[in-house]
DNA sequence: AGGCTTTATCGTTATATACCAATAAAGGGA
DNA sequence: TCCCTTTATTGGTATATAACGATAAAGCCT
């Protein structure tokens, strides 16, 4: 996407923004509805549940797991993936910090 | 980004996904904090805040105001943007919505 | 070992993003 | 009216992303 001026803006800045960068896509929203609703899966069942190539859900999970969301555990010659509860946790606050910062602040009308 | 196939998705998953893509860049992310602890502020006043371009941050308010997060009112030479907070709020309820969904369901334990 | 299943990685292409300098557009004031 | 200030847009370049087919890697089973 070209490249950021990353050093540019602090830590949680660039943090916030990776995490949101990782749920910027529909397929990746898709992903983590998908493992919320049946607890644990397997790749396999990813692939089947979405209209996209194995390699391409592949690669959306390993996005994912970059971020920490979820992660993957040696099954046989399968994959099971489950969210991280911890990271999915953490997410959640920074996400709502955000938006809870506004709320904090009394109440002062706009110009807009 | 490469191409979205878009219409594979249901239409929140879409816009989650867009919602949490003009996130997903730190100076934006920057630019939010700063029009809420100002409560408002003059489009100058953010690119002086900001180590970018005049021209990058008038790209990045314009991608903050089309998902809506901030609306720009004309004020003589100048535009004063503030956040939209109908939006701003539903935008909560949104991505709320997709981690809460992890926590309504009953407490199973993962393979990972 | 050999074949089967499953998932990750590679290589490639098309498209989108980030960034900036330069220019246009639009309003205010002398 | 002419200039000055302010912001949006244009045009261009470098980089990142989305998508897929093909291949590699890794573990089961007989």
């Amino acid at each position: 996407m070209g490249s950021v001026k990353a050093h540019a803006f602090t830590v949680e800045q660039t943090q916030l923004a990776k995490l949101a960068k990782a749920l910027g896509h529909p397929a990746r929203v898709a992903i983590l509805q998908h493992i919320v609703s049946q607890n644990e899966c397997v790749c396999g069942d990813i692939v089947k549940a979405l209209p996209l190539s194995q390699a391409t859900v592949s690669q959306h999970l390993k996005e994912l797991k970059n971020v920490g969301l979820i992660k993957g555990t040696i099954d046989g010659p399968r994959i099971c993936y489950c969210i991280d509860k911890e990271a999915w946790g953490n997410s959640y606050q920074q996400l709502t910090g955000l938006f809870l910062s506004l709320d904090s602040k009394q109440f002062t009308e706009n110009c807009c």
